[in-house]
DNA sequence: ACTCCATGTGGAATCGATCCCATAGTGGAA
DNA sequence: TTCCACTATGGGATCGATTCCACATGGAGT
């Protein structure tokens, strides 16, 4: 391994010129400054990354911490903010957490061992909070207790707009679909639903009339086909599922049991996997801004660990889109 | 931030001893070593990364250079390699290379710098050659000139079984989808078709009797959908299209002409995402064992880092799975 | 002729943990 | 008793880049 020294002494100066010249801060004589550059080629010289973040206090390594890397929801996100950090000069360091509380806090350790200068949390424990002094970004979800600026979907306003063109398609009696209700999207795309029904003249659990119902189930494909067939005696007109996997779960539910979507029953979904408008019909759906969520974390991180006095801690809401396909069937209205 | 040295001060021992107490290496007095941790737990003391990786010169990082985050492709094989990586004290550094050779030349210097102790790497470039004295493994993909272990899907005896029970379901006239015939991948899934096409005595082009065609185009839906369209005049009985994204683009297209599947084609595809399972017909095709290479990856990789002299340079091909669905229709043979 | 400031340079201290080396006490073997 | 092996410990050198400080030069301003 070459080092500075090495390089210096090639270049016929001391240290502190060599390091001037190289990261190009403070006065040197520009001849110098070839000089120094020209032995730095030769010896291939490259900066020891252990030695800067030891002696500048600062690693320009960001973490992402979210549950599950295998799960596109979240990459959707984290590959517009690598790219971003790249541009900016940070490096990622990613730690799955599993939607484990206490994977969480032995993430957030690792995180302080590594002294990352930042990082990017998808939170998974409502109640957790992340070590004091750390810019930190939340992704995705936000947690109450946490004075970090959070960047999130709008999913009140999105499954809102999502609820009123199922509606406005004609549709008195909908089922909404949602999982892990600790969660502040599972409750925020709740709100959202509701607000939209409501306003519509839905009422909850109605035994005749206009109605709509919630079902709670598990975050998955298989939650999503046990919550339908919890439903399956009293099919309502459409189904509102608020997320990728339970829109799966509901859809293979209704291939087993040959309910065609969308004459037997409309469906509405969450999120916009490349299979949403494949699908035959193509789904119906709210799509997060994910790709913008990701830029907007990385740039609010960016300012947070560049000014950390700066450091808004509100909770950005970035507009979805609504995507209208085939899945919602006009109803006799 | 506490140090060590106050740590030692706190303890009443030197600098020394309070390292080997709380390393666990060298002797230490039992006594000595419990009022050191005690110190520490106290102060809240967390050892100094960069300081560690300066002194010791390994960073207990490894880097994962790979084309796309946003893909689970890969990051279905990521999110394992993390999790047995993690296990075994390492943190993975992501950087994506964007299918850009100039990206992944780059891509090698940032991991250099870094000191990382190991890579692992979904080559972009097919005559790339890593660092020499980096530990490295290659996965998914493999170039023909890097002397490095590589773990990939044996995806030359996987086709072919695939497309031996498309040719048992009587089929005759088949029609390969590939992409990027540049990449390992791609070269060895339709020497795995072709091989089991002229075993069953299909001939390339045949303008009559058994015969089987070869489609390159790009590895995308796109590309799928634009090279159905070129043999729309002219179907086969079957398609096997190479790759979860030309299966896409097959699907699409179909669903755009009013094609049937399986009625009207046959269709059977390559990789496992979540949907293929539900989609009707459910999707045949054959599965990478993408969770198991990584696996074998992160163990590779340790073996590597371990002892660099026992490094193996093969390539490790590992089986994956031929799911019998329903989108390959039994043909009048 | 004298400050004064801007430019330019070398050397040493510094960051924090590791680890080698010197030192010393203790128990057992010779 | 002497010597060696083993256990314990403190202190200092070390890893490599950054940065502060002292110092030097030279031209402008008074």
């Amino acid at each position: 391994m070459t080092t500075l020294a090495d390089v210096a002494r090639l270049a016929g100066v001391g240290t502190g010129t060599a390091s001037r010249a190289i990261s190009g801060k403070g006065y040197v004589d520009p001849d110098t400054k070839r000089r120094v550059l020209d032995a730095a080629a030769e010896l291939g010289y490259r900066r020891n990354a252990a030695a800067r973040a030891l002696r500048e206090r600062r690693s320009r390594v960001v973490g992402l911490m979210l549950p599950d890397i295998h799960n596109e929801f979240y990459t959707a996100s984290a590959a517009v903010l690598q790219a971003d950090l790249h541009a900016a000069g940070y490096q990622l360091l990613v730690l799955a957490t599993g939607n484990d509380a206490d994977a969480e806090k032995a993430a957030w350790e690792t995180m302080l061992d590594r002294q990352v200068d930042g990082v990017v949390h998808v939170p998974v424990d409502p109640d957790g909070t992340p070590p004091p002094g750390l810019p930190v970004v939340q992704l995705n979800r936000h947690t109450r207790t946490a004075t970090t600026p959070a960047v999130v979907s709008d999913d009140i306003a999105g499954v809102a707009e999502l609820t009123r063109t199922v509606i406005d398609a004609g549709h008195r009696d909908l089922v909404a679909l949602v999982g892990a209700p600790e969660l502040s999207t599972s409750a925020e795309r709740l709100t959202g639903f509701r607000r939209a029904a409501t306003a519509a003249g839905l009422v909850e659990d109605a035994a005749a009339g206009p109605r709509y119902r919630v079902l709670v189930t598990e975050f998955s494909a298989d939650g999503g086909a046990a919550a339908m067939e919890r439903i399956a005696d009293d099919l309502p007109g459409a189904v509102v599922a608020l997320s990728a996997r339970l829109v799966m779960g509901a859809l293979r539910w209704a291939g087993e049991r040959g309910i065609a979507i969308p004459d037997d029953l409309s469906l509405a979904g969450l999120g916009d996997p490349e299979w949403f408008a494949v699908w035959q019909p193509p789904i119906t759906s709210f799509a997060p801004a994910l790709a913008g969520m990701g830029h907007r974390a990385a740039q609010e991180l960016i300012a947070a660990m560049t000014d950390p006095a700066s450091a808004s801690s509100g909770v950005v809401r970035l507009p979805g889109r609504v995507l209208v396909r085939g899945s919602v069937r006009a109803a006799a209205g």
